[in-house]
DNA sequence: TTTCTTGCAAAAAATTTGCAATTAA
DNA sequence: TTAATTGCAAATTTTTTGCAAGAAA
């Protein structure tokens, strides 16, 4: 659980105390391979025999995500999804039918970013980037459906 | 508006009827420079006379949705917002402060897209991809104060 | 006509807030 | 000790649904 550590100490470096339902919260996170909404990290955290309210989850998902340590989006579904954002600059790549994520490495992004920024009269911060699709898993089972 | 027909018949392609409402959501979409709220839709749409409820405005953006002409996101804000899909294939830049949009019709990725696609055995369908930063008038702005 | 769509009112779901009690630093 | 955090209950906000009336093909 290094990275739980890591993440505990950057909220800390902001001034907020690491709780026991806080650290609760990057263990569920940190543990799943896809976005989860606040509700799923809320039965997470319980199953983990944890004490929680949902509305604790709620605050938490706001500080992490105005920390930095998380991202946010209701992209291909109706309820916020959270996700740890990764130490690594690195971007995910998506399964649409089983929402499997598998991390890639490399960033086409940086130079082009940075020529596009400047053409435009931008100061660019950041950027996202995602691709999506069907996962081997996912189109064979289509095939035999 | 010429846009707006070609978006009008894409519906009616998939069995669905024109209205004035739905007429009236995609101009005000197409006319706006930045992604938009249920809300702020609705009230734009009144702004221009059309008798319309939030009812139906959320009932439209569903189906234009789910029918790929708009693209819905929840990214730097609560509440979700949504865009018309572009036709040309381009991505956006956005100044985190104003949310000024600014096309880039460059891409960098459909081949690197494929290329990890193949490698992790996905079948890439589509891909996400955005530039956050400030524009320059919000970067003047910020330096006088 | 026939089927889809609208608008209202009401319901459900998601998210936030007030406040007293608790806990980490 | 003290300032931040929790959890409950209640409020707010966002989004969805039932149904009768209205409009498009």
């Amino acid at each position: 659980m290094d990275r739980v550590k890591k993440l505990s100490s950057k909220l800390q470096a902001q001034g907020q105390k690491m709780t026991k339902q806080r650290r609760a919260i990057l263990e569920v996170l940190s543990a799943s391979d896809k976005p989860l909404t606040a509700e799923e990290i809320f039965l997470l955290v319980r199953e983990r025999k944890e004490n929680t309210s949902l509305t604790t989850v709620y605050r938490n998902l706001k500080k992490l995500f105005a920390a930095g340590l998380i991202t946010r989006e209701g992209f291909h579904d109706d309820k916020a999804q959270f996700q740890l954002l990764s130490d690594c600059h690195c971007h995910n790549l998506i399964c649409l039918n089983c929402r499997k994520v598998v991390k890639i490495d490399e960033c086409p992004l940086s130079s082009f970013a940075k020529t596009v920024g400047e053409r435009e009269g931008f100061t660019i911060t950041e950027h996202r980037m995602e691709l999506y699709g069907y996962c081997s898993d996912c189109l064979q089972r289509a095939k035999k459906e």
